[in-house]
DNA sequence: ACCGTCAATGACGTTTACGTAAAGGTAAGA
DNA sequence: TCTTACCTTTACGTAAACGTCATTGACGGT
């Protein structure tokens, strides 16, 4: 009757179910889950169902991204700590900036990688439009020169 | 006594053993084998042993390269297909650049992943600094400007 | 009261990308 | 000839990242 169950809407703060994000990242239930196994969510409970923050959600793209990214789960688990320095004793922030530029350093690394990747691919387009062209150039000429 | 082993040194290209080829891109022998398993090299033999040729060694390097932007081996696979343009009927070069073009639009997605990723880890970076530095003056202001 | 939907374990299965022996072949050097 | 170094194949093992049931629970609607 009076919704026993129906979470405080106190603090205004907007949630999500775990079928909501999932469908918004495109995952299934499982691999969320999974992510909490792995510890890389720790969303709060309604009972015994999942309830997301803001936070959770922003991570959980943050997650998304480190996967495109081809980094690992456990990669990634230390990833997310570098975005909540808020809350860090200066003791280990020194440790966590390490670990930021550590990373930083891998995707400056990464960046070259995707860059020459990228023109080589380029090249080769452009290779294979010259290819087609003088091919279909040659076929013209060879039919004495039938179009045009 | 007289070679009847040795590979014939016929045609003056250099070529790699696997051992060679492990250690100069930091793999080891098994990983080698297994891309040949998987259908990414097909090395000549000099009997039973592996021979490695510059265009082997060459589509080794790309291997790496795509592991490191995290593709998987089948994609690297189709990946490494695009580099053999050259030999390639028109009617497949076709089908070749529709593939390039994916990878292409693919890489790009992954450009502004990486891209993000490093600016917002530059501010973290920054931000740390900035936080660091600001307890360390704090400290010392209040201990009474020691030093300076 | 019954249904359908969404979600929660729990547990075994699968794919990818190798690791790790085990058992042996070949050739150079002491 | 024996050792050492480097290579071979065969085959079982494994860690990561989920997929895929099977079973159960809580709600909302009719």
């Amino acid at each position: 009757m009076s919704d026993l169950h129906a979470s405080p809407p106190v603090s205004g703060e907007r949630t999500y179910g775990i079928g909501e994000l999932a469908a918004e990242f495109g995952l299934t239930l499982r691999t969320i889950r999974h992510y909490e196994d792995e510890g890389l969510l720790v969303p709060a409970r309604d009972g015994q169902a999942r309830v997301y923050t803001h936070r959770d959600r922003a991570r959980l793209a943050l997650i998304c991204r480190g996967k495109r990214l081809g980094f690992s789960l456990a990669e990634v688990k230390e990833f997310l700590n570098l975005y909540d320095v808020d809350d860090a004793q200066a003791e280990q922030m020194r440790y966590l900036q390490k670990a930021a530029r550590q990373r930083i350093a891998a995707l400056e690394r990464q960046l070259q990688d995707v860059q020459q990747t990228l023109a080589e691919l380029r090249a080769i387009d452009a290779e294979i439009d010259d290819h087609l062209n003088r091919r279909s150039r040659h076929e013209a000429t060879s039919r004495e020169d039938s179009n045009r």
